[in-house]
DNA sequence: GCCAACGTTGGC
DNA sequence: GCCAACGTTGGC
């Protein structure tokens, strides 16, 4: 089966791309997701090796900083298990786990932020999820045609 | 099963 | 801080 493309939002004070080269292995669970659309992104279409924006949101500008990679299978969210956790979800058991994760492994950081506002302007992008209105899915599916086109727009200093 | 109220996201 | 979009909750 071919790769998948696809665009993750962190807000980088909480959790950057910078945060996620400085981890053991370069590599971190990608958890507390609790979408449904999100989640059957991870469990259904997810696999080690697609390519992944990592993008920052809430952020001076908000925009894509990076690559990163999907480095495992699907698994079982555990914060959905913890009652101390902010992602606590009573209606999730072992047996039967509601909401799942999946291992993000860095693989680079642009050169500059590529920001939101380029992503908008640019026509060849006008169908990416992140620049329509409304889309707040903190996990998006994109063409590689997405993906290419944003890596090459890094490469430049603007536009 | 409908739908109003409410909460969250996230750009600006 | 504001507000639009939209998902979730809960009363009925």
């Amino acid at each position: 089966m071919a790769k998948n493309y696809w665009l993750m939002k962190s807000e980088p004070d909480v959790f950057s791309l910078e945060d996620l080269r400085q981890r053991p292995n370069q590599t971190e669970p990608w958890d507390g997701v609790r979408n449904y659309q999100a989640r059957n992104f991870m469990r259904d279409d997810m696999k080690p090796g697609d390519c992944v924006l990592f993008y920052h949101s809430n952020a001076k500008p908000p925009g894509v900083a990076g690559l990163a990679e999907i480095a495992s299978e699907a698994f079982p969210d555990e914060t959905a298990f913890d009652p101390d956790s902010d992602y606590y979800d009573p209606k999730s058991t072992r047996e039967e786990p509601r909401w799942v994760a999946v291992k993000v492994r860095f693989v680079e950081a642009f050169g500059r932020i590529v920001p939101l506002a380029e992503l908008k302007a640019e026509p060849a992008l006008a169908d990416l999820p992140i620049v329509r209105k409304g889309n707040r899915l903190s996990i998006c599916s994109v063409t590689k045609a997405h993906y290419e086109k944003i890596r090459k727009m890094a490469k430049h200093s603007e536009g």
